[in-house]
DNA sequence: GCCCAGGTGGGTA
DNA sequence: TACCCACATGGG
């Protein structure tokens, strides 16, 4: 085999010696990293952070309260993070198991074998393989493997991905050729973010994303 | 004005 | 399996 097994673990330590520690998920409480997950789908977080805003502002980051609301309540207060009607249903959704049959407590919910806990989450409505490693990972420190748009895009870019495989595929392979440590995967994610974020979008060929390519001439340029 | 953003689910061939 | 589409706001 040909195969390069310290590639990913390299690139983590590239990431993390430029960088530094990320100290992700940006929120108070796993509650709200919840809440975030959903609302981040397809979505510029910027947009997410005004609709964390007006719910804080309201005092629904809180499961009960956020379950007593009333979905046009709660679609209006989400509204800056776009797609707000699906969204609020999902979050409606999602908040109301939490509290009924997990007593509210989102460690609970990810609680257990960690296949089954991400099973259990992937028969939410609105919650894909993305939203649930989220909420594993970043809410329940459990260590599933995160992979995102931007994972697909550098990691193509990098050679390590050829850009065509399924979401399952690569957090497989992620998880495959790193050690389950949910402080590492935690990590590595939020690393990928904030390189994706410190470069031109397309990361075109062009634009090789350093500090893995050391002369990038366009880093910054968002 | 146009393009894009830390996805998901439903439909069609 | 492999596309296509709807879903919506706000920043560059």
């Amino acid at each position: 085999m040909n195969q390069t097994p310290v590639a990913l673990p390299s690139v983590f330590r590239q990431l993390r010696d430029h960088f530094g520690a990320q100290q992700w998920w940006p929120a108070e409480s796993p509650y709200e990293v919840v809440t975030g997950a959903i609302l981040t789908q397809n979505t510029a977080w910027t947009n997410v952070e005004k609709a964390i805003v007006n719910l804080k502002a309201a005092g629904a980051l809180v499961p009960a309260t956020m379950r007593d609301l009333s979905l046009a309540e709660l679609e209006q207060l989400i509204r800056p993070a776009g797609f707000f009607r699906q969204k609020a249903a999902r979050l409606h959704h999602v908040t109301t198991v939490l509290v009924d049959d997990y007593g509210g407590r989102v460690e609970r919910l990810c609680a257990g074998p960690l296949d089954a806990a991400r099973v259990r989450l992937l028969a939410l409505p609105g919650v894909g393989p993305e939203t649930a490693d989220s909420i594993l990972l970043y809410a329940g420190h459990r260590p599933s493997f995160v992979v995102d748009a931007y994972t697909r895009r550098i990691f193509s870019r990098l050679g390590l991905l050829d850009g065509t495989e399924r979401y399952e595929a690569i957090r497989a392979r992620f998880m495959s050729e790193l050690p389950h440590e949910a402080p590492l995967f935690n990590e590595y994610h939020a690393l990928v973010v904030t390189l994706a974020k410190s470069h031109c979008r397309k990361l075109r060929p062009e634009c090789p994303a350093c500090p893995l390519f050391a002369d990038c001439r366009f880093a910054g340029q968002g």
